[in-house]
DNA sequence: CGATGCCTTGAATCCCTTG
DNA sequence: CCAAGGGATTCAAGGCATC
């Protein structure tokens, strides 16, 4: 079966293209591929994307229930599209997906994969066989992990992403810069902590629970479509779920690629989706030079949400005003750069604690950042 | 070759072996033994070790070592092994040491590998297709990681870890409240923020210059013995090197065996491992499992008058009673039964901790009957 | 309106001894 | 071998009601 969900209108400036990439297909952008991953992939022309993000089924081969020890019942993963009988079978599937992930994908794009020690194993070992040059394998150190009920191992606290290229000469895209903005101006490292998906962004389902029982966080997203891909690039998630990947992309002003087999959960992500809005062009710039040298410990908020991209900073009394950048720079008519950066400038002062310098309208009242800065350093 | 180096005198107590496990053997307890981790391997006893630590050759690819399925060292300057057979190369290599540490491995044994993106989804793939049992995947994430200088990547800022079991129904070690009071009364998670080895700890070689160039840190082992072995085990490390783990054992009072190919290595943790000396008894205590206490019968409490017949247990607000009898029961309408059943009938709930969910008003206050069986336990 | 406290929940390979 | 039953076991967030 194959059903093209159109979502989107159309976005996203066009790149030129170089005589040899000039495609002789077109792809179905910023839509969802309803039906088998393997199946429509192979539908898919060779070469045509810049990055894949895979969530695939993780295999967690659980057993009876599990009790809490207050008395509840842990609400498991227990759905058919996890379940394979045996690691051979997994195997096969991993192996047949990531053939067809690695001819759709263009000679320099890379994939991720996200898994947790239930598969990525297997699944690492297999992207080596098929020629995948691993990058880096990243951590996702969970703030919020739920507990071992029964005291019997560590507490499961993390799960894994690994990130790789076709082979090992593909010049990739790494946006370091971004990255190095996005972690305080130091370079940013392969454990990243950040909490689970859970509260107003965790899509409820008609019976007012989760709808989909993995969905993962924007700020994941977020941060490997902002380090790995360029405004415009095309993103293929062949396990698109709730679509938080295709929801971020086009936050991001990236094109996206969905497929999804449970008709429910592509019902779901379409209209997630189409309520999201792309970040305007004052918000989209990323840090492209040495010389804006953004010096803030601020991207953290922006990623999470804390301060949205594009948002508008003003200092106490108000006379002056800048917006916020994806990268958590800062811009405004004449200056650009970190909030200390921004807010000396404008004073014409040698320097400034952007911290307490900038403040953010928030129900009519100004809040000074540094308070927003307490607030998730208190939620971590 | 083949050479045994007495380091320690014999400590640690012995444990009393059950019938069936009597060993018709000797181990070669608290040496090192030279030579090829395979060939090693080979001589010892099944069955005989109750953990492993392994830190195999991490297969870096960057044109340094590699291994032959024989476990030889290829020559550096040998250019004619492309990707595939290198990493099948390391497979075999890993297959078969593999093979020898489940071998010896006791069936309620754990086994503990150390590696990097370069090798880890190898080794776990592995451990996995050799019937291993996954119990966590535990990230080292290092405080002080090398940066990356040239700006292409995330910092590579940790290690991976894997313990597994050797099939899912063995009955593992796991020192749960030791790990928990290692961690602030927090359950110990599977991301540990350590420092690389530097300083006084690092191991200097002749020259002054390090001796060994991935020498772990005794805080890594240090957790690992504590959490997942008992006073007086016995812990082989078949890539011994600088013989961290002989050297935490001794200090943590396991007994241990190191396999080491290099003579350098062999003679400088020697020398480090003799010069580290055992915690002594009080140092050792740890905070008791509960589940090691002997057990006190509800019963025993009535039967001493601690707790006498027709006394009224409440829960810790008040919602339900119940009364004793004079056979350790509990008796309310509409159930009787043992303070376990009755609690958890009340509640609804498929089982309950009849001891932490029972109070008796003392003084007026609610008082945990649990505390009146550790009062029990103590003699008082 | 803010502070407090209770309830719910999240990719989980989640017990062990005795009869 | 299985069945029964004792009794061991939870952290951080968000939502919501209450004070």
């Amino acid at each position: 079966m194959n059903m093209i969900l159109p979502v989107t209108e159309e976005l996203g400036r066009s790149r030129p293209l170089a005589k040899r990439e000039a495609p002789t297909w077109t792809l179905p952008l910023d839509q969802i591929l309803m039906g088998d991953c393997i199946t429509e992939m192979a539908r898919l022309p060779a070469k045509s994307v810049d990055m894949i993000f895979a969530d695939p089924p993780y295999n967690l081969q659980l057993g009876g229930e599990l009790f809490r020890p207050e008395g509840g019942r842990v609400d498991a993963c227990d759905d058919d599209w996890d379940k394979f009988d045996s690691l051979a079978a997994y195997d096969d599937f991993t192996r047949e997906w990531l053939a067809e992930a690695r001819r759709i994908l263009k000679d320099n794009g890379t994939i991720w994969v996200i898994g947790s020690y239930h598969n990525i194993y297997r699944v690492g070992s297999l992207l080596q066989d098929a020629d995948f040059w691993i990058l880096n394998d990243i951590v996702w150190r969970k703030a919020n992990p739920m507990p071992n009920f029964r005291g019997t191992r560590f507490t499961n606290a993390h799960e894994t992403l690994l990130w790789c290229a076709k082979d090992e000469k593909a010049r990739y895209t790494f946006n370091y810069r971004a990255m190095k903005a996005l972690n305080d101006d130091l370079q940013m490292r392969s454990d990243w902590v950040l909490p689970i998906c859970s509260g107003g962004e965790r899509v409820k389902g008609n019976d007012g629970g989760k709808a989909h029982p993995t969905q993962k966080p924007e700020a994941l997203l977020y941060r490997i479509l902002l380090a790995c891909t360029k405004p415009g690039d095309v993103v293929l998630d062949p396990f698109f779920g709730t679509g938080t990947t295709g929801a971020v992309a086009r936050r991001l002003q990236r094109r996206w690629i969905g497929i999804e087999r449970e008709r429910a959960y592509v019902k779901v992500a379409s209209e997630r989706i189409a309520s999201t809005l792309p970040l305007d062009e004052s918000a989209m710039q990323t840090v492209a030079d040495k010389r804006s040298q953004p010096r803030v410990a601020f991207g953290l908020l922006v990623e999470s949400g804390m301060v949205p991209p594009g948002a508008t900073l003003t200092d106490s009394k108000r006379r002056w005003t800048a917006s916020v950048r994806a990268d958590g720079s800062l811009a405004c008519a004449e200056h650009s750069g970190s909030i200390h950066k921004v807010g000396a400038a404008l004073q014409g002062a040698p320097s400034c604690n952007g911290w307490t310098f900038w403040h953010v309208e928030q129900d009519g009242a100004l809040v000074v950042i540094d308070a927003l800065r307490q607030k998730h350093l208190a939620g971590l």
